[in-house]
DNA sequence: GTGGTATGAATGAAAG
DNA sequence: CTTTCATTCATACCAC
């Protein structure tokens, strides 16, 4: 594949290596993508754990430069970490909350051991319950830039219906289960 | 980093043995990370030849429901198995329609875009229609500190100008810098 | 024990 | 914002 990708990699440094010290010789000096050092993902996710969601251009770009002193970095990697933390988040949320919800019959699996497996471990590692709590120093900002997404939550009354997409008869077949030939759809 | 592993499987059944029989197999799977049974592989498989691709968020549930039966299994599960499945057809195939060329055509796919600039991140991404800003919170210190592109420079961004060319809300914010807490600017 | 291979998991980047 | 693609990390398993 080529590699124009716009790209330097002259950071030899990184890796999600772990020590939080420096950017650390990493394993990988493969570049082409931004490798974020573990002080850079510290304060990202602190930021994120504060409440920031969507930082507007203008956050994005100081954050961006604070955190080019730990490393290379650029603009549209701070924005692509925040899209990506957030549809993930969300992503693994609802995905979760799937789980546990259907995950009420299939306690026996009379094979060679009940499983038992607890399936409340509801929580994130992350503690992502936080609602939009807002620390006084993002309030710096106009609140009513795109800081806070008080306007955009407005729209999200109705929950997303994604539920109803279309039903193909893959779907179709899915859903009313004779257990094991409930694959003869295939 | 934000990713809890969800667990722990009790389950010493299966493993990529290869009896398309029981989950028998059972050298004792240590956990860690989900281990398909050979039942679980083969549904996945067989959907997957039958033409699924990317399930939908539904139809990943589903399929986790029904596979669940078969030991434990969770929506991510899925998702990954069809992406890391896909993914790696598409690398063999890519790899072996480079070295194609049988004939003298060299018709290389080059499918790669180059990519230079995120000319997605021009901003855009979700004005809802804001009238006007008003800033009525109090400016510890002014946001344009170029001058009045609050507004303008939403389109552009995507500049290798990581490095910090403002200094006056900066400095503010950072008598001496304490690394981390710099950020406290935000 | 070491190395290779298959594959689960994660995530940056980008497309839609 | 949501979904997909591409690459990489991590780990299980097998072979030697």
């Amino acid at each position: 594949m080529d590699e124009n990708m716009s790209g330097f990699c002259i950071k030899a440094a990184s890796v999600r290596d772990n020590n939080g010290g420096g950017n650390g010789g990493g394993t990988g000096t493969k570049c082409g993508r931004w490798n974020p050092t573990s002080e850079q993902v510290k304060v990202l996710t602190d930021l994120f754990r504060s409440g920031l969601r969507t930082p507007s251009t203008d956050q994005i770009q100081k954050i961006s430069s604070q955190l080019s002193f730990y490393g290379k970095i650029e603009s549209k990697n701070v924005f692509y970490w925040f899209q990506n933390h957030k549809a993930r988040e969300r992503h693994k949320r609802r995905r979760v909350s799937i789980d546990h919800d259907t995950d009420s019959h299939h306690h026996f699996i009379l094979r060679n051991q009940n499983i038992s497996s607890p399936k409340h471990y509801n929580g994130e590692v992350n503690e992502v319950s936080e609602p939009e709590r807002v620390i006084e120093t993002l309030q710096l900002f106009p609140l009513n830039s795109f800081g806070d997404q008080t306007e955009t939550d407005r729209f999200r009354l109705h929950a997303n219906d994604y539920q109803c997409k279309e039903t193909t008869a893959l779907s179709y077949a899915m859903d009313h289960p004779p257990l094991d030939l409930r694959l003869s759809f295939l």
